[in-house]
DNA sequence: GTCTATAATTAGATAGAC
DNA sequence: GTCTATCTAATTATAGAC
């Protein structure tokens, strides 16, 4: 008892946490910026101010790195949960704001990392379908509850890789540098009319 | 004049030409298949029955052999002037149809091999989009001809590139395994929408 | 034109001192 | 927990024989 705990919890702070996080901070922000391919741990380590043991010290591999940089970042959970309150009225635009909001600000962004990891490495591959089919596509499914649901969320899925892809890794203009509001705007009543427009046949 | 000389053209043939076609294709496979970083040079020269330094000795570099595989195929220029042919009252079932056809024949997939790269690799990038600006959005931008082309154009751009993500690289059910009549039944009126619908405000 | 051999570089991972 | 040193393997690239 020499020092307050901050933490409030008991045992050792302000342990080597530290440096994992920014070991984790900067890991987010080169396999975002570079795919897993294009980052090294040596780059990692390097960004973060640490050694490149620290990294396997801490994370085993280069693939559990990336893994625990993958961890949701708080408070994406709860954005993805205010996209299905309020029914589904607006739901095309709530979602088209909620996405881009998330994936300006840089912290929160690991959807971009798995995007930009997706198309050169099996495993991201993997993540990525699975954390959109989990959160997105089967609640989705369940509250539009019609037979065509299947393909309705699926051209929704189009319209949110579609946008993500224009404006955070191809950067195709306007896309890119519109305003927020500017794409619910102009994506908003697309994404409605993939789930609530008239039938797609078929 | 020992034997007669297939190619019409005077000169040497059956020369390296043919190590350099192997290489070529077998290079677009692997691009394809993992991205810039993800194949190496030995598994291309291993693929093409070749040896690694003629890949070298062909194209110089890791780069110059990505350039040349990137070639546009024959037949997908005239592919991409079809759609442009039949002015704008279907151009958006044409567009997809033309778009999944040619993505679906695993020889002219140019595009995704530099969708797949474009993510981790800066080059490929500028590629990508150099391409699709020359090629569609410029030519539909002065098709349109409206002040809102520009924004039109774009959100068409998302559509495709969208579509060409969930099936070819994410693979999302049942955008991957439909069949090309279902993609343009349900991308092609969403496409024609983003041309000619109601006007995007703004 | 084709291949063998190898140089040069870089990346992932480990051992062990402090 | 942190760092230095190092190992091993893979990769790009070159030199040179045939």
């Amino acid at each position: 008892m020499t020092e307050p705990n901050p933490s409030g919890r008991p045992g050792r702070w302000r342990s080597g946490a530290e440096s994992r996080q920014r070991i984790l901070e900067a890991a987010r922000a080169l396999f975002r910026e570079h795919g897993y391919g294009g980052t090294t741990v040596r780059a990692v380590a390097a960004e973060a101010g640490a050694d490149p043991a620290m990294v396997f010290y801490f994370f085993g591999t280069k693939q559990g790195l990336f893994g625990a940089a993958l961890e949701m970042p708080e408070g994406v959970p709860t954005a993805i949960e205010s996209i299905f309150v309020g029914g589904l009225d607006d739901i095309g635009a709530r979602m088209v704001r909620t996405l881009v909001e998330n994936l300006d600000t840089s912290d929160r962004a690991p959807f971009v990392t798995l995007t930009r990891s997706a198309l050169t490495h099996d495993e991201s591959e993997n993540l990525l379908r699975q954390y959109i089919d989990r959160e997105i596509t089967a609640r989705l499914v369940t509250l539009l509850g019609t037979p065509d649901a299947a393909v309705r969320v699926a051209l929704l899925n189009v319209q949110v890789l579609g946008l993500a892809m224009a404006r955070y890794i191809v950067r195709i203009e306007p896309i890119a540098s519109a305003s927020v509001d500017d794409l619910v705007t102009w994506f908003g009543p697309l994404a409605q009319h993939c789930l609530t427009g008239p039938a797609p046949s078929r």
